[in-house]
RNA sequence: GGCAGCAUAGCCAAGUGGUAAGGCAGAGGUCUGCAAAACCUUUAUCCCCGGUUCGAAUCCGGGUGCUGCCUCCA
């Protein structure tokens, strides 16, 4: 069974088969770095992180490539708030964007290509259009003469005309037509710039990703995704640049997630209802929002709230914790291979319904739902007299592995230090003496240091409250 | 005006033709010295109307409500 994915260009579910056997280049729009990353920039970051996981997990050797816009209209404006300079601007946002994505989970792309950085291989791309007559250069501007790409609008489905008449765009003297977008803008005074055929300026927004895609990846790519938001214009006028140019299919598979509510309406900076990463994560476990995210389909709409957050906070407890009573019954469990057998191929079972969920179009709401049928069989597992540390490894490698390809982490053992091991022995003792009163007070004095006791029929279990 | 999407239990959320996964919350029970964890039981004719079909949450038509894109935006 192969994967299935969304194909935003087709609208359909398509198998997925990369250009070159094995290998996956993908590139994802990555954030405008002028502030925190909001949970809306966190959902493509961990959305296509897990994309990528899979796809690993899965057997390809996936080139992964995602940018930052680290020049552009707002940079300029957050710097000139702030004093600072654009480059020192965006290396700041960098760095905090680094720290919030790491703690969701998210590894970093094998590329993380920077504007500023790439500024040669953007102007060339934009010479080369100008030479195939797709693009023009007005008073120090350059647009793309939208109207010359035949197939401009086949990723948003929209006709150049349908745009024309709903268009509110802004008619500018120095454009040809209204539908044309800027491929270069020409500094005004006092901005950042660099020097160019047309004088000095700073590349348009959309221009960076078809450069940069095209330097890193090559002229046609596996996969390319973002938000849906990007879907129109950004990545309809990315085909229009590089498929220009090269005359190659610019990406074969289009990928958008869904967008995020907060308190049920639109997350935007009129409302005021903007919620950082970098907020959220000092209240909760980053975790817990990575399993949010991933606890609904990616192409669906998502609402965040903080009483959404708490339920999925004790889901995900539910996992972990099961995986704790697991790891704490092996000292008890033997060389029992009676019924093994058994518990082994539900487990395989379980094993095979992740991969088809996943397989389907990265069904992450129904991979999780597997965790929990795993997670219920262990808990039942657990209920025996006698365990098997066969077994009981297997469940935990089970664990580990999912959760992996998830970007979740299952949290290691701890060991306790000398004065609550005493504590905890002292307790027991006093249990066994039926001096209830005694354990009970030591159990409250425990959870006030944030140890909470479980008393088992395998002996006195503990974890963090 | 154009183009899309969504509507499933108190809440969140899978499911695209065969009589509704999973989680959270609630109620009752088992286990426990008491707890905790866990387990068991319990809570939905899937927005409305019509059609196709032996059979539809799932397909078709109509309606209602909500949302997004068409303008910087993940």
């Amino acid at each position: 069974m192969a994967i299935q994915l969304y194909n935003t260009l087709t609208r359909k579910k398509e198998t997925f088969v990369p250009l070159e056997e094995g290998k996956v280049k993908m590139y994802v729009c990555g954030p405008t770095v002028y502030n925190y990353i909001h949970i809306g920039n966190a959902r493509p970051a961990i959305v296509f992180d897990t994309v990528r996981r899979y796809l690993e997990y899965r057997g390809y050797d996936v080139k992964y490539v995602s940018n930052f816009t680290d020049v552009d209209d707002k940079l300029i404006k957050a710097a000139n708030q702030l004093g600072e300079d654009v480059p020192t601007l965006a290396d700041r946002f960098i760095e905090a964007y680094f720290a919030d994505v790491s703690a969701l989970g998210c590894r970093k792309a094998d590329v993380h290509p920077r504007v500023m950085e790439n500024m040669d291989i953007i102007i060339e791309f934009i010479s080369q259009l100008i030479e195939k007559g797709y693009a023009y250069e007005s008073e120090g501007d350059v647009y793309f003469r939208t109207r010359s790409f035949k197939e401009y609008g086949k990723l948003s489905h929209q006709s150049i005309d349908e745009l024309r008449i709903g268009a509110r765009i802004e008619v500018g003297e120095k454009k040809q037509d209204d539908l044309d977008f800027a491929l270069w803008k020409a500094a005004k005074e006092g901005e950042i710039f660099w020097e160019s055929p047309w004088g000095k300026g700073r590349p348009g927004w959309h221009i960076e990703c078809s450069a940069m895609a095209k330097q890193y990846l090559g002229e046609t790519i596996d996969i390319h995704a973002g938000g849906q938001d990007l879907t129109f214009p950004h990545h309809e006028n990315e085909i229009a640049q590089s498929e220009a140019l090269t005359g190659k299919t610019f990406a074969r598979y289009w990928m958008h997630n869904g967008y995020i509510n907060i308190d049920n309406e639109k997350m935007s900076k009129s409302l005021g209802n903007f919620v950082l990463v970098h907020d959220i994560i000092q209240k909760h476990n980053p975790q817990v929002l990575r399993f949010f995210m991933l606890s609904v389909h990616y192409r669906n709409p998502i609402n965040y709230s903080e009483e959404l957050l708490e339920s999925t906070k004790a889901a995900y407890e539910r996992l972990t914790t099961s995986y704790q009573n697991l790891k704490h019954r092996r000292e008890s469990s033997t060389n029992l291979t009676e019924n093994n057998e058994e518990w082994l191929n539900k487990i395989a079972e379980l094993h095979g319904q992740f991969i088809e969920a996943m397989d389907d179009d990265f069904n992450t709401a129904k991979a999780i739902s597997v965790l929990f049928d795993l997670s219920k069989l262990a808990n039942y597992y657990l209920m025996e007299k006698n365990t098997a540390v066969e077994v009981i490894d297997a469940f935990t490698n089970e664990f580990e592995e999912l959760f992996t390809v998830l970007g979740l982490t299952l949290e290691k053992e701890e060991l306790l230090d000398e004065e609550i091991d005493a504590l905890i022995e002292k307790r027991n003792q006093a249990r066994k003496e039926r001096n209830f009163q005694l354990a009970d007070q030591i159990r409250d004095q425990l959870k006030e240091m944030n140890i909470i006791l479980e008393d088992t029929p395998q002996g006195t279990r503990w974890k963090r409250g």
